[in-house]
DNA sequence: TAAATGACTGACT
DNA sequence: AAGTCAGCCATTT
């Protein structure tokens, strides 16, 4: 697991900020990305989540100590664990073990989250309803959202 | 060392 | 409205 400098620094500014997302609440990667001022890598925002050490670990940011369930994707979806383009293995890998999506979507709805399932079996959260986007930028336009959405 | 991947996005078709 | 593409860059192969 090399970790140089650079990556260590950007990997510890990602957990702090995810620790600010309140409980309840959810934002994006690319959000996270943006609050950092990189708004250019999202993806190294999930890859941080993916090496997030386990609670037992002993590490300061964990499994337990960063909210990583608060993060999901700009369309307001939970990401797969995709491990290759091979449609097998993502159910292998969705399968429900920690860090899973399927985990993600428990503990959301723990938090008091709704998560709800489309026809293809894809878990979204309803970015309008609860979203967390302090620094919201001007260029994006609300429009509709019905797609997602409670009720 | 080089090539492929991926807890992503926004623009473009 | 839904699918495709091109950037992104640390990790893995």
């Amino acid at each position: 697991m090399p970790r140089s400098e650079e990556a260590e620094w950007w990997a510890n500014a990602v957990y702090e900020a995810i620790q600010e997302i309140p409980r309840g609440k959810v934002t994006s990667y690319g959000h996270i990305a943006r609050l950092l001022g990189e708004p250019q890598r999202p993806r190294q925002v999930g890859v941080c989540l993916k090496v997030l050490p386990p609670a037992e670990s002993g590490a300061h940011f964990n499994n337990d100590t960063v909210p990583w369930q608060r993060v999901i994707n700009s369309k307001g979806m939970i990401s797969h664990r995709t491990r290759a383009n091979i449609p097998a293995l993502v159910a292998d890998v969705e399968s429900s073990g920690p860090g899973s999506a399927q985990r993600q979507a428990d503990v959301l709805q723990s938090e008091g989250v709704e998560v709800t399932t489309d026809s293809m079996g894809e878990m979204y959260v309803s970015l309008a309803q609860y979203g967390w986007f302090p620094s919201h930028l001007p260029s994006e336009q609300d429009e509709d959202e019905s797609e997602n959405s409670e009720v």
